[in-house]
DNA sequence: GATGAATGAGACTTCATTCAT
DNA sequence: AATGAATGAAGTCTCATTCAT
């Protein structure tokens, strides 16, 4: 390919959460990185768009070239952060053979993303409200997908009979529940290391489970 | 006496978060659980004063002979959520006798009390980074009893016997995790019973504290 | 009448544009007429919200208790000044008892009113095109009635024997339009008077009418 | 000649509205041609740079190279604007033979132009209040040049004992006045026929000049 | 010449809060 | 206590214009 030709935000028909083009310039990627530290600070109602651009040195119109509105910038990193989910858990099950292996993968995984990436855990996890009906059912798509792939780790485990749970759905809340909350706490004095947490955290999985 | 002395937000001083004066009057009461609604719905930087006000039938100002600040209104939802929080579970420990009984007793009341009242659940445990630091303080004060409580009972069955967690502070971390966290999500279609929901979360933390 | 109830912007429901309440506060009042001047001299999308606030000493803001956009404020002063040449020229014409004598009393009445109101006159000649589509049909309702006034006279006339024009309907127009076109030239150096105007204006509009 | 130099606005030094270089090139006249509907449809002050240039394909930054400033714009459109009605009144006066003749090929000329041309029509009729001083002066050259032209025929008329107006230069602020107007209501449902109506009017326009 | 990101100003509007009534 | 107009600050967004590419 000789050239690659220039990329545009909302150029992708909104159809499908799992492909859509989010901003690939540079520049729409930086201001994604700084709206997203300060929607995570103060929550998206009391972010200003003023305050993404001061953090960029740019001035408050900068933003709008990128990203029409407020929202979309919300949509953007939502879409983002969903898919990245997606991806990390995704591959973290399929570097795992047995369902036993692959949920305590896919546990750490989801709680170290969730406790690496703190900014734009926290938008995910607590700011979709404020996304328009329609972008809301596209990240709502990526959400389902990745809540499959716990669901199928633990009905592959229990039909294996290496789990045990009280309720198969039951413990998939509980333990994505536990993950996302990481967005909400950490760091404390008692977890400050991401590592330590996430092999804790699949250890108590594990017992929700019931693993043997 | 004749007549009740009109109510004041601050006429207590700010000592302690335990015993605090947080507007006692009748449209005190209401302005706060309209502020509630509000808060939860759009997030405390996105809630207008305006519309907790009209909520209420009342005009813009009204709001202020009773609650002098946006904050301050905020502070007495936090404060008053939180003793409530701290109220109930202690009343379930008391009545129950074992520490697994008052594990499984503590548990179901505090996913009932999220589940129950979510919208003060959802201001309490989400939008404290509203409040100003003074404020904030006297918040831990009390979010740091309703911990304790959940500590001594791990602790008193770790030491009986009938609990062997894998580490019991983080058996307490996730424990109040998997409760704080409904606030974020429920209902859903598979989980509308907050009943049933906290029973079978009572399971689940059983099971995370290795009760026998 | 014991009180009179406080007058709101809004209040009856956008039926019918002869009737309508446009704001009767004394303050709805003297901001209408300051945008009444901005819009004429800048037209209404030059002219800014900040300017029509500053020329009442008010801060930006104070319009919107009143006025909750600008197209409001377009809409009512729009309204406002379509009745009044309404029962301007009905009441010329009432006031005639001939058609011949109403056709000049009527002519004279909507001239004066076009020069002597110029502000109010531009803004309801030429922005109209700003109002909502709503707004709009209210005031194309009153504009109607006005022609109507002009097209009895004439046809009466005509009935009567005592006008002569080559086509009615054209008759009207070309007499309205020379009217309506007052408030984009007067005064100049050589029209200054606006009664002498009306006076002039008269007697071509009979000559127009073909009148005996 | 092997390339044709750019052409700039103000190249020529603003002396007289007569002879003025408006913008020569292609690319020039299709901006002028696209900010003409713009401006006609929104008013100059509500139109923008960016919708011209959308309406032709290009960025926003494309109209600078030809039009320092959208002023610039208004300013080339209004001179050739004027020039051009001016142009056509004259060569309709110089087909035509007897005043009588000369005021109605002048009238149906002006009248169609203001029909034909609306847009142009609109914009220099209406919109001449937001050029700056200087080329304002310039305009108002070529307008003196177009009313005199009226004001000739009309002079040689009543020299002629043709017409008999009450007062000639009201007549021809009426004449011109009703040509004006056109471009603010034509097309109508009754009146939807460029020519038809000019017919029409300059039978009105000679009731006006009392023509025998 | 054209592009499109960026600027600096400023648009309309909303907001928490005050205060005369 | 309540009302609601008013304030001053600020919010989102748009605009004419510039400039590096």
């Amino acid at each position: 390919m000789l050239s690659t030709p220039p990329e545009r935000t909302e150029r992708t028909p909104p159809t499908s959460g799992l492909d859509y083009d989010v901003g690939s310039s540079k520049a729409a990627a930086r201001i994604r990185d700084a709206a997203c530290e300060v929607f995570a600070a103060k929550g998206y109602g009391a972010a200003t768009t003023r305050e993404i651009a001061a953090e960029l040195g740019m001035s408050p119109g900068a933003v709008y070239p990128h990203y029409k509105t407020k929202e979309a910038l919300l949509f953007a990193i939502a879409i983002e952060g969903h898919r990245n989910v997606l991806d990390v858990i995704s591959a973290a099950r399929d570097g795992a053979a047995t369902p036993t292996e692959q949920l305590r993968a896919t546990t750490i995984a989801f709680v170290r993303w969730h406790a690496d990436r703190r900014a734009i855990a926290r938008v995910i996890q607590h700011e979709l409200r404020s996304l328009s009906d329609d972008h809301f059912a596209l990240v709502a798509d990526v959400r389902r997908a990745t809540t499959a792939v716990f669901d199928d780790i633990l009905a592959a485990g229990v039909a294996a009979g290496a789990f045990a749970p009280d309720d198969a759905p039951t413990a998939t809340l509980a333990l994505t529940s536990l993950g996302i909350d990481v967005t909400r706490w950490f760091p404390t004095k008692q977890h400050s290391d991401a590592d330590a947490l996430a092999q804790q955290y699949a250890d108590i999985v594990l017992r929700i489970a019931g693993a043997r």
